[in-house]
DNA sequence: CTGAAAGCGCTTACAG
DNA sequence: CTGAAAGCGCTTACAG
C-alpha cells in the first residue's frame, strides 16, 4: 500500500492539513508539533505525492528543453546549464530531441501542464502560431534561434552571430584573406541566420573579390553535423573557384570540411584557413586545433533558464544578446 | 478559463464518462455520440490533462533516462534510440544528466511517480539498495553499466566489453603488436568495468611481454573525456616503457591520446596503432580516422525501452547482452 | 449504450 | 496554532 499525508497525519496525531504545513513550510505550525510530523515521515519512508500536487497547486515544476540535436556538445553543454541552474529552484527538466514533429510535443506539453519550455529548435520546424497557442494554455516559453518571433510576446536568447561573423571576417581579413568561402549548414531558402545574413554583409563591407562565389548552402531545410561540412567542402573543392580560407556554421561541420580539405592534400593553415562557431571542446584536440567563435555554453544555458523563470514568476518578457569570442588555435594562419 | 472535460460533455449534451469512454476509446459509445463528442473537443480546442489522469489511472506515462554525460555523443545516440522507441508507445522522456548526486533524482522519480527509469550512470554514484527502493516504490529500472547488481531482480543491458577487449587484443595482436597499453578511463580502485578486466586477461592470454607496465588508470571515480585521453596518453609517454599499440576505454579518450601522441612526434599509426571503444560517428572524421569497437547505439538505446516496457507491462526482468562490432580504419597498423 | 458518483493525494481558504 | 472540507480534472466500477 502507497503511504499518504493520511498515514503521516494519523501516526503525528495531527490532521492532513497540518502535515502540509509542516512539509511545505507554510502556516506557523509549533515547533513540537512539527517534530512529531517530521517523526512519522521518516519512520514511515513517506513520499510525498508530486502528482496530486500538481492537481491543486496547478504547477508541476517541471520545464521542457527542445534542443535540435542533443548528440552535438554543444547543445549538450548548454542543456548541462540550464538543468543544473534549473534543478537549483527544485525544477525537474525534461529534454525533447525533436526528432519527431515539434507539434506533438507541443501538444504533451500543454497536456501534461508543463510550466514552461526552453525552445532551441530551428523555427522551420514549428509555427510560431502554435508557439503562441502554448503560451495561451499557460506554459511558457523562451526561444532561441528564432528571429521572426516578436521578441516583446516571447522570451529570447540569443547569439549575437553578426557581431561574431563580422569578428570572424575582420579576423580573417587581417591575416591577408581575400578569398573566403563559406559553408552554410542551411539551405538555400533560409535566410534567417545571421550567421549567412552577416557573411553577405561582410564580402561587401570588406569588398571582397570573391564576391558570394565561395558561398556553399547546405541541405534543405538543416543539417551542421561533420558528414555535412565534409561534403561541403568537396563541393567548394569542386567549383574549382580559389580560396583561402573556409568559415563554417559550426565546430562539427568545420571538422568535416577540415577532413575533406586534407584528403584533397590541402595543408591547414598553410594552404587554407579554416574556423567554425560554437567552441566545442574537441575543437582544442582536433588536428589542427580549431579557431572558433565561442560561446559560454554554461553561461547560456544558465540565461536562458532565468528568463524562463522570470517569465513564469512574474510574466516578463525578456530579451539577451549573448557576446560570442575569438579563440584564435592552429587552424588559421596568415594567407600566403 | 481551462478547458475541460466539463465543458466538453455540456457542449456535446452528454456525461463526463461518455467523453472519457470516447477518448480513450474504451467501452462501446454509439458512433453518433462518439462524433458529437470530437465535434465539441475540436470546437474547444480541449487539451486533456494528463495530471489528472495521472492521479486517477496510477500511471505517468513517463519514463526517466540518467545518462553519465549527455554531451558524449556516444550517449546522445542511445538517448535518441530509446526515446524515439519510448514514444512510439506514448511514453514522455525525461533525461537526466546526473551532474547533481542521484539521490536527489531517486526520490524526485517517486515522488513524481515515474513509471520507469534506465540507469546508465556508473555504480558508484548510487547504492544497490537506493535502486532497491526505487523498485519497491514502483519504479521500475532497467541498469547497464552495474555488474554488481542481482540481474534477476533488476533488468539490464550490458555492452560484451569482455568479448570486445577479447577481439581488439586479437586483433592488435593479429598485426603483430606485443606491447599493447591501456589508458583506463577508470580510477584504480573500479574494477567493475570489463574492459579493465578483459585487457588484464588477455595480457595473460597473449603472454605478452610488456605485463600490466602499460596499464594507466584515470581518475577516480571516473573521467573518460578527450581531456583525460590526452592526460592518460601523457603519462604512458613518461613512463618510457616500449609500447606500440594504446586502447582507450572510449572513442572520446583515443582523440584526446592521439593528439599527445603527435604532439610528441609520434605517427599514428605509423609509430603507434590507437583504437578506441564506442563507434561514434566523429571516429570517421577524425585524422586518422580511428579504429574501434563499435556498438549500435540506436538499437541499444531502443532495446533498453524495450526491456523497461517489459519490466511495467509484465513484470518481466529481462537482461540482455549487447555484441560489438570491429570497425577497422587508419588509426591501427601493422606493427614494425 | 450512457450517467451519477466515488476516488486518486494533495492544498488552502475558512473556522474555531 | 490546528482541523474539516471543498476542489483540482480525470477514470471506472456500478446501475440503469
Amino acid at each position: 500500500m502507497k503511504i499518504t499525508r493520511n498515514d503521516v497525519a494519523k501516526r503525528a496525531g495531527v490532521s492532513n492539513a497540518t502535515v502540509s504545513y509542516v512539509l511545505n513550510g507554510s502556516g506557523k505550525i509549533k515547533e513540537e508539533t512539527a517534530k512529531r510530523v517530521w517523526k512519522a515521515v521518516k519512520e514511515l519512508d513517506y513520499h510525498p505525492d508530486m502528482i496530486a500536487r500538481s492537481m491543486s497547486k496547478n504547477e508541476t515544476m517541471q520545464l521542457g528543453i527542445v534542443s535540435e540535436d542533443v548528440a552535438n556538445p554543444f547543445f549538450g553543454e548548454i542543456v548541462k546549464g540550464f538543468e543544473s541552474a534549473a534543478n537549483n529552484q527544485n525544477y525537474f527538466v525534461n529534454i525533447c530531441t525533436g526528432i519527431h514533429k515539434l507539434d506533438e510535443y507541443f501538444d504533451n506539453f500543454i497536456t501534461r501542464r508543463i510550466d514552461g519550455i526552453f525552445l532551441t529548435a530551428l523555427p522551420h520546424k514549428y509555427s510560431n502560431e502554435k508557439l503562441f497557442k502554448l503560451v495561451e494554455h499557460g506554459v511558457r516559453v523562451v526561444v532561441s534561434g528564432n528571429v521572426n518571433v516578436d521578441y516583446r510576446r516571447i522570451a529570447s536568447i540569443e547569439n549575437d552571430h553578426l557581431e561574431a561573423m563580422r569578428d570572424a571576417m575582420e579576423y580573417l581579413f587581417g591575416l591577408g584573406h581575400r578569398h573566403i568561402a563559406y559553408l552554410n549548414g542551411l539551405g538555400k531558402e533560409m535566410s534567417n541566420d545571421l550567421r549567412y545574413v552577416g557573411y553577405k554583409k561582410m564580402v561587401e563591407n570588406l569588398e571582397l573579390p570573391c564576391g558570394y562565389d565561395l558561398l556553399i548552402n547546405g541541405k534543405y531545410p538543416y543539417a551542421t553535423g561533420v558528414t555535412e561540412g565534409y561534403e561541403e567542402a568537396k563541393k567548394l573543392m569542386q567549383l574549382g573557384n580559389k580560396f583561402t580560407a573556409v568559415i563554417c556554421t559550426n565546430d562539427m561541420m568545420a571538422f568535416g570540411a577540415m577532413k575533406a580539405l586534407q584528403e584533397n592534400g590541402l595543408r591547414i593553415p598553410q594552404d587554407v584557413s579554416v574556423m567554425g562557431f560554437d567552441g566545442i571542446d574537441l575543437g582544442q584536440y582536433w588536428h589542427p586545433s580549431l579557431t572558433t567563435m565561442a560561446t559560454d555554453k554554461n553561461a547560456f544555458g544558465k540565461k536562458a533558464f532565468e528568463l524562463l523563470y522570470a517569465s513564469i514568476k512574474d510574466e516578463t518578457i525578456g530579451y539577451y544578446k549573448n557576446k560570442l569570442k575569438l579563440i584564435e588555435r592552429d587552424s588559421t594562419g596568415i594567407c600566403r
